[in-house]
DNA sequence: TTGTACGCGTTATCAG
DNA sequence: CTGATAACGCGTACAA
């Protein structure tokens, strides 16, 4: 029985609270709340004198209990499909950090494409009393029902990328069609005529625009549509090796350019290319979208459409501030930022004229 | 003076709490509280009743309120340098699916690799009440004092992939260590013998530890460590080709191989050879660390050691939940992962047998 | 098995 | 300018 030391080292110290500075002041918890939240009725004297002890004694402000009290946490709550890979990661950021910077903070949800977590995301979130949901869709979520109740409490919600287009909803999206208009219009511009495209799902309403700037952009050229020129797929590496070996058995001598609506596919159509020896872009050009890290690193250099990740995250939590600002009255004005996509040009779709200094320029933007 | 509508349709429902469903059951709180938490003593009938209502009713617990009156919140805070770049990406993915698999939610901090901002960012999560703190160091973090509080907290603290050694600590890390040897002796057994060394900043655990295995393996093959064949840097792309042109322009005929403590380094360097007509791997072998997904793509595919990141944040997790269940006596009680790294042997490694199999399976092993 | 009453830490309302 | 008091929603000793 070896005798526990009673004054155990380890005495994890419980936090201060405003009635431990009020009782060591002799003044009652009304002015230190005051003088903490730079109230104007308070004496300057007595301020300085509460936020000193604050200091001395290390008080924290439980959160927890002023949310509890003003029915509006600090917290913004965020769901996305998945969190690695560039695009959902580089968005997190820009959140992470406008949020940060207004004063929130940031819980991450994932949703694994999966419409039944996505459902369960929402619910943890409102349970957590966050000022505001901003999400990206699950690949299968087909309407709105789950996220009714966040409206009912209204509670400011921001869609961004993913949305669906059927609904009137707040969302932060990039001009999809604008980036396929874009790059159709580049390759057709290097003298390409027979452009194939890999498209992906078309719920999803950016597979579906990208698809129509393609369209539009041959319209531009008088060149008419070509079902057989369009490859649908879930826009995997493997899919774009498939994809391409698809569209160079054509029977009439297959295309002289692809625009792939993702750069994980371009980059499976690339490899194949290079396994078949076919030229890149001499016989070939490509160009892909999402501006991927490695298109900066492929031989040939790979052409692709930035789509803005940082900004995206930056303008979805200005959304939510605005929507917070206005509570209320707002309940019905939507509003939709639209972020313009930039093409960064590099060598897998110059075909005539090199136009180096250009692409000098651009071929390291990996700015997003 | 418009006559503003009285029952204005946006009308936010103020959310269900157990008082409403206590006062439409005609039951007290007490029983409410006892159904919803599955307490023992609490009739099946009622608790039905109870459970029924409260689907009916769209009761939404609010977390806040139980946080605050148990002292314990459902929250587990992460703080990294940053997020976007695959390698923390993968980690906070990791921690992620453990946390909300075990009942808790997510909320990101970034330091920016500033010790300042880390400083706030452990202020924020002891405001927001965290049940606890999974931490990635900044690059210029050199001291535990701003951990102190946490600890006084008695709140699990868990450190993952950089850490101060210096200081007794729960942590998950990887063996850096024989990722170096292991990558070292590889490049031995193909035959390079002088082999130089791209390190990172030495006051980093990682990187010291990875330097030192590569001295290590040199060592046991009766190799003296060659300072002049380790060049120090940042690890950028930049720093990566200035080092091999280091390599390259020394007196006695450079280097046969490279272990560079990053990829992206060494994907400078892989750069810099091409440019110089320099074969790889006949002429200089390459390996790299950490598994980057680009090390697949490029030409030749570059060897590398993966982190095991998501396994990295799942083991933070578990190390977090165990010291959540012992509160208080575990307070001393330090607990070190140490995750076994693995090799992914690619082409600009091999010199003499291909043993081309090898390679094909694990080429595409971007498993983390 | 059920109900009563109090407290978690903070803020808002009303008097002084 | 300051103070007393009530509430926010929930959990839990205690009593019934």
């Amino acid at each position: 029985m070896a005798p526990r030391s009673k004054k155990t080292v380890d005495a994890t110290s419980s936090p201060i609270s405003m009635a431990d500075l009020a009782r060591e002041l002799g003044v009652s918890m009304t002015t230190i709340s005051r003088a903490l939240s730079d109230h104007h009725s308070i004496g300057p004297a007595t301020k300085q004198r509460v936020l000193k002890l604050a200091k001395k004694l290390n008080y924290q402000p439980n959160h927890l209990a002023a949310a509890l009290r003003k029915g509006q946490s600090k917290l913004i709550g965020v769901i996305v499909p998945y969190i690695e890979g560039r695009f959902f990661a580089t968005v997190v950021h820009g959140i992470e950090t406008a949020a940060s910077k207004a004063g929130f903070n940031v819980i991450i949800c994932q949703s694994s494409e999966d419409v039944a977590q996505e459902r369960k995301n929402v619910e943890t979130l409102l349970s957590a009393q966050v000022a505001g949901i901003l999400v990206s869709l699950s690949r299968d979520t087909n309407d709105f029902r789950h996220f009714e109740k966040v409206r009912k409490r209204g509670i400011p919600l921001v869609f961004f990328d993913r949305v669906l287009e059927s609904d009137t909803v707040n969302a932060v999206v990039l001009n999809d069609y604008d980036g396929g208009y874009q790059v159709t219009r580049h390759l057709l511009e290097q003298g390409c005529r027979r452009i194939g495209h890999f498209a992906g799902p078309q719920h999803l309403n950016i597979y579906r625009n990208r698809r129509q700037g393609y369209l539009d952009a041959l319209e531009s050229y008088q060149l008419p549509p070509d079902e057989q020129l369009i490859i649908y797929s879930d826009m995997t590496l493997e899919d774009g090796t498939e994809s391409m070996r698809q569209l160079l058995a054509l029977p009439d001598g297959g295309v002289d350019a692809v625009f792939s609506a993702g750069d994980t596919a371009v980059l499976g159509a690339l490899q194949h290319l290079k396994s078949k020896r076919v030229a890149v872009p001499q016989q070939v050009a490509l160009a892909g979208f999402s501006n991927e890290a490695f298109t900066a690193i492929t031989e040939p250099m790979l052409t692709s459409v930035d789509q803005r990740c940082e900004e995206m995250g930056q303008a979805a939590v200005r959304l939510f501030l605005e929507l917070a600002e206005s509570r209320g009255d707002s309940a019905f004005l939507q509003r939709q930022v639209i972020l313009q996509p930039r093409l960064f040009i590099r060598e897998s779709s110059l075909q005539g004229t090199p136009s180096l200094d250009t692409v000098a320029k651009q071929a390291n933007g990996i700015s997003c």
